[in-house]
DNA sequence: ACAAAATAATTGTCATAACAACTATAAGTT
DNA sequence: AACTTATAGTTGTTATGACAATTATTTTGT
């Protein structure tokens, strides 16, 4: 705990930050045996439906094939289903199955006060001021991915 | 890019910023065969000399198998070496070689200047006010999972 | 001094993530 | 319609990260 904060690099702290987040999230999901990952995939499909696999990749943030495989566990576990959709049969439609949708309804106030937990001290106004930057810096990055390929 | 920031949740959002930060060091990265978990290894051991593993884990938030792992592929790259401790024949001391000591010392500007790319439009007091608010946050996690567990 | 506990490092396993290569299907172009 | 290109998804490879178990050494407690 010496904390020397000030000369740490801010990507530092937000990889650090970030994985400390995942890390307790996980330890409070681990009962349940599912993965923050996992979670907020479970969490899309239940905000909405009808979702194919390459929306549901642009939706958590991640690409195809760690999707893919994030959905060949939660089909293993019995979370999820696919189906072929009617329309394009290369694409599959992802649904949640009924134990899918019991335990995302049971993690999902177990997420939001881990959150509060994570973020307790801090005004809301000062939470959606650092959301504010996190958006503002990943339009820098992606504007510095596209200028530089 | 809908960016519906007001509804994505703070941890969400740090991840993902977290991991596009990553990605962009890796490409600007790249040509020198060195990621920046690699490259945080190196700073490291350009900053302080004669550490062993277990310090440089601490030093570098990672435990010590990720790290006995980063420092495999460094030997391998010929960019450290370890040596027996004196003191304690458990333990090894890690340092540069020079090429690794090269290689750092030609990487580390263009970790700042990507770095400076990354918190375009902000300012130093507000990059201040946000590692301040990380800090905050990894200290409410560290409370978090001590209590928990 | 000796037994027990703690520590430094390694190895194995699984999950996540990026990237490249591949298959199958769809959309476009002529 | 045939040919080309684009797209949805999968699979393989490598790196990182968490965790558990193991080995070798050191420290502690008596």
């Amino acid at each position: 705990m010496d904390s020397p904060n000030q000369h740490v690099s801010i990507g530092f702290l937000m990889n650090q930050t970030s994985r400390k987040i995942i890390h307790l999230l996980m330890h409070r999901f681990r009962e349940y045996d599912v993965t923050p990952e996992q979670w907020s995939v479970l969490y899309q499909l239940h905000k909405g439906r009808g979702i194919n696999q390459k929306e549901l990749a642009r939706r958590t943030a991640k690409d195809q094939p760690t999707t893919a495989r994030i959905l060949d566990l939660l089909i293993k576990k019995d979370l999820i289903q696919k189906q072929m959709s009617e329309n394009d049969r290369r694409a599959f439609i992802v649904s949640l199955s009924d134990k899918g949708r019991e335990i995302t309804e049971q993690i999902a106030p177990i997420e939001e006060s881990t959150m509060n937990e994570v973020v307790a001290g801090l005004e809301p106004k000062q939470i959606e001021q650092i959301k504010q930057w996190l958006h503002q810096m990943n339009e820098n990055i992606d504007a510095a991915m596209n200028s530089k390929e």
